[in-house]
DNA sequence: ATGGCTGCTTTGAGCAGA
């Protein structure tokens, strides 16, 4: 199985894009996030003519996840959101059992500046995903936890960890809360594979980000134990963010011996 | 040099992203 996550940044501003990504890359199963879109003004035939299904949890103008899966492949037990009591005003989960493989694309809240509300809703909702996983699965589930954490782990993550370290994406309480949520069980599958610092998901568009690989790397696909040794490969597609009009993300891409 | 881009929105200046 060939997993992707990628935070489109609009799938009505991507769709061309998106197109030509999946017939160069042809992945098995996509996360999208930041859909932008409404359920009902998502470009299902487009996908579909492209030999795609989508499970879609839409939003006006904000957030919007969705699961892809290429034709033929089983997809059970579509869930939209936490199912608990929090907040459920922002379409941010959507999970399926794809292929046998429980598929979960998440898109975490950017936090705005710490100590905001939106920082303490981006903490809540971190220590909600975690009871999501405590309640839905056991540890010898396959689970891929993936999408955009907002969160880069370490500093090996960051550009320039002096300029972050106070951000909402570096600081220590966000990454002690990414921590809480891998805590139930999760290895990042792209350190399976890759050791060292350089590797970036996400460029700003301004300040010529992305051609002086300025970044951090906060979209991850995370393993249940199950997974984690058939995971074969981990990359994240720099090319993607090449070109005309790219999404400010690059793909994430495993590789799953199931 | 602390903004510089992009996408969205009861269409246009303001919000949000990261």
């Amino acid at each position: 199985m060939k997993l992707a996550t990628w935070n489109v940044n609009s799938i009505r501003a991507r769709e061309d894009r998106a197109l030509r990504w999946l017939e160069a890359t042809a992945p098995d199963v996509v996360c999208l996030q930041e859909l932008k879109v409404v359920e009902e003004a998502f470009p299902f035939e487009t996908l579909r003519a492209a030999g795609y299904e989508a499970a879609v949890h839409g939003q006006k103008t904000y957030n919007g996840v969705a699961l892809l899966t290429r034709f033929g492949i089983e997809v059970e037990d579509v869930e939209r959101g936490f199912g608990d009591d929090g907040d459920d005003t922002q379409a941010r989960l959507i999970s399926a059992k794809v292929a046998g493989v429980h598929v979960a694309s998440a898109y975490v809240p950017n936090g705005g500046e710490v100590g905001s509300d939106k920082w303490a809703y981006k903490l809540e909702w971190l220590r909600r995903l975690r009871g999501w996983l405590d309640r839905r699965f056991e540890k010898r589930d396959p689970v891929a936890l993936c999408g955009d954490f907002n969160v880069a782990p370490d500093d090996r993550d960051v550009s320039d960890p002096p300029a972050w370290e106070a951000s909402v994406l570096c600081h220590p309480e966000a990454r002690r809360a990414l921590e809480t949520v891998r805590g139930w069980g999760l290895v990042d599958s792209f350190r399976l594979h890759h050791d060292g610092g350089g590797f970036y998901s996400w460029w700003d568009y301004r300040m010529l980000a992305f051609p002086k690989n300025k970044g951090l790397r906060i979209d991850h696909i995370d393993l249940s134990e199950p997974l984690v040794g058939r995971c074969s490969e981990a990359l994240i597609d720099r090319n993607e963010r090449k070109g005309k009009q790219p999404s400010d993300h690059a793909p994430v891409i495993i590789e799953l011996d199931v």
